[in-house]
DNA sequence: GCGTCGATGGCA
DNA sequence: GCCATCGACGCG
């Protein structure tokens, strides 16, 4: 008798929202990524919001390029690219057709007695093994994909996005959602002390 | 524990 | 010349 939760796969339905909610609703949420005959899964913890084109921070705010076409598309499909020539980020598209939003994952719990660290958007996709061959693969696919477990229901505090001076006035935005009782974070950045 | 810095490659 | 980063190093 186990006392496992059942664990739900997500549909199109939650990943065509705002990037603002999808960020929050995907903290606590299930990632499951099978690489060969193995599935590894982890649990997400924190999060960013980038939520269209006049959000300076947001990739698709330089315009509809070869990079941030797959952001222009429906929900649901992995934005994967390169930063600093070393490391592939992983995004979820939100949103609608023609209003480009994302959310990158920037921490998760591994499960399973799988002993990474994934506290880092480049770790993250470094231990599971997305790369840009990834980019705009759909999340229904058995390959990467997402459930949900009804019983977790995780507190989540609010921060500025890391990592994104150079945006103005929307460096301010709080647009970074994380668990702040997690141990897997990337930075406590953001958060007051004790917050917990 | 925190500041600083170099690695490294695709893109505009 | 930027970067939605990481790890190594130097502090004291």
């Amino acid at each position: 008798m186990s006392s496992s939760s059942e664990l739900i796969k997500l549909d199109q339905a939650f990943y065509a929202r705002p990037a603002i909610e999808l960020a929050q609703d995907l903290i606590g949420k299930v990632i499951i990524r099978r690489v060969g005959r193995t599935n590894f899964r982890a649990r997400i913890v924190e999060t960013e919001a980038y939520i269209g084109s006049h959000d300076l921070a947001c990739h698709a705010s330089k315009g509809r390029t070869t990079r941030t076409e797959v952001m222009f598309g429906p929900a649901g499909h992995a934005y994967v690219y390169l930063i600093y020539g070393m490391y592939d980020m992983f995004n979820i598209v939100a949103g609608a057709v023609d209003d480009p939003q994302a959310v990158l994952i920037r921490a998760a719990e591994p499960l399973d007695d799988w002993n990474a660290d994934l506290s880092g958007p480049g770790k993250f996709t470094r231990a599971l093994q997305i790369t840009r061959k990834d980019n705009g693969l759909h999340l229904s696919n058995n390959k990467l994909y997402l459930t949900h477990d009804p019983n977790d229901r995780p507190k989540i505090a609010v921060t500025p996005r890391i990592g994104i001076d150079y945006a103005q006035e929307w460096k301010h935005e709080l647009l970074r959602f994380l668990e702040p009782t997690s141990k897997a974070l990337s930075t406590r950045k953001g958060l007051t002390a004790r917050s917990d």
